[in-house]
DNA sequence: AGCACGCCGACT
DNA sequence: GTCGGCGTGCTC
């Protein structure tokens, strides 16, 4: 036995490897899982490195033995372990947790990796036999002989026949279920619609700059981009290559992977919300590995898939904060995408109508190809927005009367109206008219939202609820006042004024699964709903043919939003949902309900639309020292004690290593300082560049830990935080 | 994070 | 007398 050790990374989160002897007789590579004794409990980790020396100075003993190989032959590649490694030091995130986090669950204990093969169906010699000899009444059975006889063995999905059909070939014995690998269906793209000149133009540039390159596909609502990435991935089919596409949700936007399915037929999804079992993700993980998928189409946690042909990756709404991970290994999908495809030598395609500040800036510095969209498809002119000034006027329900009397208008002539409400439930405030009391949550510094439907007042914030009074608790009196409206109250109005009318409601309280959208969503599409209250959900993808009016009841929230992002996030959303508005035969209305028709922000937008909007924050970024501009890490902390997560946060501050440029700002309580219970405070550390700040958080990440007092403190790091809260 | 050990308060 | 509270120490 050799004295070597291997160098392993285990499950918990601490930021070190750990290493062990091997049993006899063993061999080991690195990305093989291994089990292994930890404390006094046993352990799945992965082999990061064999053929370690162990250190001369480790007393009797201190190395233990492992206790078995999981896997015959490595899970992870090198690629994927460098790849591990590097978002471990980039986000300061324990090796071993960042490594568990790129396996499926199901592999992340001690079952076998092995792939199920779907099986196949294939006609026997006696089912050649019986084509000829069937009766003709029997249809259905010889359309399914005569389908295996002519295209050869095939999957389950590719068979028309109903299962009935085939359990009768099977007992006849006509048809036997195989194991033998079906070639993969090689995605060959049906018929390409022609492009548009624009389309062809960045469908050239990319042929042009093939390898890795990052391009920004920048075109409006209707642009066209999908035409765009399709032919991108066409092309890397082509070449033999597999093809990720990062999208933010695929049940609220079932359109892209539809068109990828329609043009390049069966296509793994992956992710969040994919609808697979855990064994099913398994699957697709060891088939992506195999290089057997083509095409995969997910989520944020589809950018950590083993590709080992990858040539391709695309981000659809780049800008979408989705792809940034809120908790545990903070990553950014859209990030990790670029340094992904930069490693394997493949394009990347950023796709947007709205960029991120942060892309938007590397297009504009060159380092990215800026390939731009800037016309519809259909001649249809982009919908105008409109300020509408709502100082002194009446607003009955959040609504002024210029609205209703647009919206009326609109119904009158048969178009179909959205109204964009940013808040969910009836009314974010209670309030008693005579004493001034208003329903608190006991466990956050915020108010409770009245849900008037449900007869509840809840908590956004921590989900606490209870039932919503009819007198004020603390007076008694009936005078209880709804502050402010949601969804719930803009619903109800517009019922109330327009009887005639069906009003819908698209919010996550309506719509508890993606059935009840889909059914909504083909209603409104039959032209069945009149009038659609929602929420963000209404903001992606879906195209309503028939709308012409959209409406902002309320613009000016991210006016005053302490947020640095905020008013990036307002012009993206009010692109976005402004981009459902307008026909075939005319331009769509956009009203925008705010008491600051003058705020510059605002003014900008509507006079020069994002990318204006975009040009202003930009140049206030960089007076302000903020991204894309500088570099930012937020280190959060919360404690059950008020004192003790400033507390931590102090110690923190007084281990925080000296770097020229890189300022600490803080620690400070957290703008909502108490939720769920909870005391928070934050301490934030800004640089000019990146390599300064990773010189800080290096170092004292693995300090804070020994902190005194850090056990009873929640603490976490957040590079490149995308809220400041 | 687990999971131990360890040393002080109110229970059968 | 012990059952259990959570402080603190460690995991190759
Ligand atoms: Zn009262
Ligand atoms: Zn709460």
């Amino acid at each position: 036995m050799s004295g070597l050790l291997v160098s392993v990374a285990v499950p918990v989160p601490l930021y070190t490897a750990f290493d062990y002897r091997v049993p006899d007789g063993l061999v080991l590579h690195p990305g093989m899982r291994v089990r292994l004794p930890f404390g006094r409990r046993e352990l799945t980790g992965v082999v990061l490195r064999s053929g370690v020396e162990p250190d001369p100075a480790a007393p009797d003993g201190h190395y233990r033995e492992l206790l078995q190989a999981l896997d015959p032959a490595p899970l992870l590649t090198d690629d994927a372990l460098a790849l591990a490694q590097w978002i471990a030091d980039y986000y300061r995130h324990p090796i071993g947790e960042v490594v568990a986090a790129m396996l499926p669950v199901a592999l992340r204990s001690d079952e076998p990796a092995r792939i199920r093969h779907e099986p196949a169906y294939a006609l026997t010699d006696a089912g050649r036999a019986a084509l000829a000899t069937l009766p003709a009444r029997s249809l259905r059975l010889r359309v399914l002989l005569q389908q295996l006889a002519d295209q050869g063995a095939l999957l389950r999905a590719a068979i028309a026949a109903p299962a009935a059909v085939l359990r009768r070939a099977l007992d006849a014995h006509w048809v036997v279920e195989t194991v033998a690998a079906v070639a993969a269906p090689v995605p060959v793209p049906a018929t390409q619609p022609a492009l548009t000149a624009d389309q062809a133009a960045a469908v050239a540039a990319l042929q042009a700059a093939p390898g890795f390159g990052v391009h920004l596909l920048h075109g409006v609502t209707g642009s066209g981009k999908t035409e765009v990435y399709l032919r991108a991935i066409a092309e890397a089919l082509a070449a033999g290559r597999q093809v990720l596409v990062l999208v933010p949700e695929i049940g609220l936007t079932p359109q892209l992977l539809q068109r990828v399915r329609e043009r390049f037929g069966p296509v793994a999804v992956a992710g969040s919300h994919s609808g697979l079992s855990d064994a099913e993700r398994a699957q697709v993980w060891l088939r992506a590995a195999t290089g057997e998928l083509a095409i995969v189409v997910g989520t944020r946690s589809a950018v950590l898939l083993p590709l080992p042909r990858l040539g391709l990756v695309i981000v659809d709404e780049e800008h979408d904060v989705s792809f940034k991970q809120q908790d545990g290994l903070r990553y950014s999908a859209r990030d990790v995408a670029v340094l992904r495809a930069q490693r394997a030598g493949a394009p990347v395609l950023l796709g947007s109508a709205t960029p991120s500040l942060e892309t938007l800036q590397h297009a504009v510095n060159g380092r990215y190809q800026w390939l731009r969209l800037p016309r519809r498809v259909r001649q249809v002119p982009p919908p105008q927005l409109q300020l509408l000034d709502v100082r002194g006027l009446h607003l009955q329900d959040g609504l002024s009367a210029p609205l209703s009397a647009a919206i009326g208008r609109h119904l009158a002539d048969g178009g179909q109206v959205l109204l964009f409400v940013n808040r969910r439930g009836y009314a974010p405030t209670l309030l008693c008219h005579d004493c001034g009391w208003s329903a608190q949550c006991r466990h956050c510094d915020s108010r409770m939202t009245w849900h008037r439907g449900r007869g509840r007042l809840i908590c956004h914030h921590c989900g606490a609820r209870q039932a919503a009074p009819r007198a004020c608790p603390q007076c008694q009196s009936r005078q209880l006042l709804a502050l402010g409206q949601g969804t719930e109250r803009v619903e109800e109005a517009l019922r109330e004024r327009f009887p005639g009318a069906r009003v819908e409601r698209f919010d996550s309280d309506r719509l508890r699964s993606l059935r009840q959208l889909d059914a909504l969503l083909r209603d409104t599409r039959d032209g069945l709903v009149n009038i659609l209250v929602g929420t963000q959900m209404l903001a992606k993808g879906h195209d309503f043919a028939g709308l012409t009016l959209v409406g902002i009841v309320d613009a000016d929230q991210a006016l005053y939003s302490v947020d640095f992002r905020a008013l990036e996030r307002m012009g993206q959303l009010l692109t976005q949902v402004a981009g459902r508005a307008g026909r075939a035969d005319r331009p769509g209305e956009v009203l925008v309900q705010t008491h600051q028709p003058e705020h510059p922000a605002l003014r900008r937008l509507v006079t020069q639309g994002y990318d204006g909007l975009a040009e202003l924050l930009l140049t206030e970024r960089q007076i302000a020292g903020l991204p894309p501009y500088a570099y930012l890490a937020m280190l959060r902390a919360e404690a059950r004690v008020e004192a003790d997560a400033i507390g931590f946060l102090q110690a923190a501050l007084a281990q925080l290593p000296a770097v020229d440029g890189v300022q600490a700002l803080g620690p400070v309580p957290a703008p909502m300082e108490r939720r769920a219970g909870r005391y928070r405070a934050q301490l934030l550390l800004q640089s000019p560049d990146r390599s300064s700040l990773h010189r800080v958080l290096k170092p004292w990440t693995l300090e804070l830990d020994a902190i005194p007092g850090a056990r009873g403190v929640r603490w976490s790091l957040d590079v490149d935080p995308i809220d400041l809260y």
